[in-house]
DNA sequence: GTGTGGATCGTCT
DNA sequence: GACGATCCACACT
């Protein structure tokens, strides 16, 4: 599996501000490598999660614990969570130590593994929603709380930069999903997809 | 294409 | 004991 491209190094993550990570994230190649089988593809959707100020983030107040608790490493790593009981969310931990920041990474492009990918999603065909929705690509490349807070420089799950760009006409800037409860914190525009691409989710009409 | 409800459990109050 | 950074199937238009 050798290839000409390297793994994003940890300054990329460092940077405190998350917005910017965020947007700066979209193209990048996420991969996963498990039990010797490769997945992944390029990311076309992320949220920020701005720590301590967002109401709609796990750290809010500062608020550690156990689960949070991956929040507050040094960026780049992966926080890796359960939500509604059935699905696993991926997120990338930003900014520095104790400084809990993280991008919630909402849906990518396949690119590597597809049939594995397949596999592990249980589906007959391959649609859009192989990896449409965090819940759908944290499964599709395996992923689960059993690796979270694992290092973005392991041979386990890692990023690339491959070159891919995307100018800010290309990219759509909206306010989050399923964050009502976060009250006026719910309006910012921290979530960032690739317009047009279909396996955004929920993508916004005219955007 | 749009809307509704069920699944299912860790985490924190 | 309540609820969540969700997904899917199925009904209905």
């Amino acid at each position: 599996m050798a290839n000409s491209f390297s793994k994003i190094p940890a300054a990329f993550y460092q940077n405190p501000n998350v917005v910017e990570v965020a947007r700066n994230l979209i193209g990048k190649y996420l991969f996963t490598r498990l039990d010797g089988l490769v997945t992944g593809g390029y990311i076309v959707e992320t949220e920020a999660y701005n720590g301590p100020i967002d109401r709609a983030s796990h750290a809010y107040g500062n608020k550690r614990t156990p689960r949070t608790e991956t929040m507050f490493m040094p960026g780049g790593v992966a926080y890796i969570y359960l939500c509604y009981g059935i699905h696993e969310m991926l997120n990338i931990v930003v900014s520095v130590e104790d400084e809990p920041l993280a991008v919630l990474i909402r849906a990518i492009d396949p690119a590597i593994g597809l049939d594995v990918m397949q596999s592990r999603r249980n589906m007959a065909v391959i649609k859009p929603n192989i990896t449409m929705g965090p819940g759908s690509v944290a499964k599709a490349l395996g992923i689960s709380r059993k690796i979270n807070a694992i290092s973005l420089q392991s041979d386990t799950l890692w990023l690339e930069d491959r070159g891919l760009t995307f100018t800010d006409d290309q990219i759509a800037v909206v306010p989050r999903i399923g964050v009502d409860y976060a009250k006026e914190d719910a309006l910012l525009p921290y979530r960032f997809y690739v317009k047009g691409n279909p396996y955004v989710s929920r993508p916004v009409k005219g955007k």
